[in-house]
DNA sequence: AAGAAAATAACACGACTGTGCGATAATGGC
DNA sequence: GCCATTATCGCACAGTCGTGTTATTTTCTT
């Protein structure tokens, strides 16, 4: 009999590898090559794991939002339900190297996305995701009444705080928020929709 | 003498076919040929007016953003200020063809100003330029008294709102939001930073 | 030990890229 | 008409890409 290789543990070695080329160089230098000698391997080698390009980075982008989704089941929320929240969201956004890196790769997938439907497919269950947890998040507030008396519905709000979690990510990894000013705008955020601080006692009772 | 051509108006000419080819096949595509191809023209013409292709890039950013910014300053704003703040937010975002090209080359350097330093550049007078507009916005608001009690400073709304767009945005141009949506979003924020609406007055009466 | 099968390596192919170079065509002043 | 100057073209170069194909090495079962 052959040579018997674990695929799983070896195409998660791969994935391993093309974060460290986009966290070097970028995701536009991600090719078969570059992953391949990332690793150590052969192209030939990497070919018996991903037979093409589409599929490896398809892997990887999955391989971040199961991560993610991992770290976030194992958070043992110590704190107050507002900082429960705040820490669940800052496990996507790129506060630190491993996180810029994953951010990265999600947000690569919305160019490579456009064009491959696979791909597209990959991202809208990401997408979906993100917005599942934001819905959780808000409507855990609202259930636990800390939510501020607002004028919309609790989906409307979890999709505003979609869109800002992911305008403040991608302006980060543009490089055009200091990762400070990023996690201070998110608080500030979460103090006003939410209730228990004295800023915001003071703006609904006036 | 020899043969006189404007060289500004082929460079404006060129940058339409940027446009077109981003709009047609997605900014992967934009190459020297495939953008020479749209102009009718060859390779070898077009390198009298761009010599590289971050040129030709650069220049096709520059362009949306001076469009945008003198259709902008072109706005006749005929009914309340918060329309006025409507409207001027909408130019910059995709609600239309026209306008999904322009949101799609300007985000499309997110990607590219991360290798080169010009390109870098070019983006970052885009992004202060953004939050410029988005400070102005809300300040005129501010003095106009129409902006609802807030416990942050202006400039911290500003950079919220800022990226508020921004997130609608891409999440727009990934397909994941329908323009409506889009446009309900920013519509429920601004109804809920401003006065004047019942919805706002009843929260501040609580 | 032998051999089958998997893993890996090495290379070839065609298509694409950005960029440079020389030849040709077009133009306007003399 | 002539010629200098510019515009335009077409091609060549070297590099990289994704993707196959073939050959070699490694490994496990019998």
């Amino acid at each position: 009999m052959p040579k018997i290789v674990d695929h799983e543990a070896r195409r998660l070695e791969l994935a391993d590898a093309v974060g460290r080329v986009i966290a070097r160089e970028g995701v536009n230098e991600v090719s078969i090559r570059s992953v391949a000698a990332e690793a150590g391997w052969s192209s030939g080698a990497l070919r018996h794991y991903f037979t093409t390009r589409a599929e490896l980075l398809a892997f990887a982008c999955e391989q971040v939002v199961q991560r993610v989704t991992t770290r976030i089941a194992g958070l043992r929320h110590t704190g107050t339900v507002h900082q429960a929240v705040r820490d669940t969201l800052l496990e996507t956004m790129p506060i630190d190297a491993q996180r810029h890196t994953e951010a990265a790769i999600a947000f690569a997938f919305l160019a490579l996305g456009l064009s491959d439907p696979h791909l597209a497919e990959v991202q809208r269950t990401h997408f979906d995701g993100m917005y599942g947890l934001c819905l959780q998040l808000i409507e855990g507030l609202d259930s636990e009444g800390l939510l501020a008396p607002h004028t919309t519905s609790t989906e409307l709000l979890a999709r505003r705080l979609h869109a800002l979690v992911d305008g403040l990510s991608i302006q980060r990894l543009a490089g055009h928020l200091p990762p400070e000013s990023m996690i201070t705008q998110l608080d500030a955020y979460l103090a006003e929709i939410t209730l228990g601080t004295d800023e915001t006692r003071d703006l609904v009772r006036r």
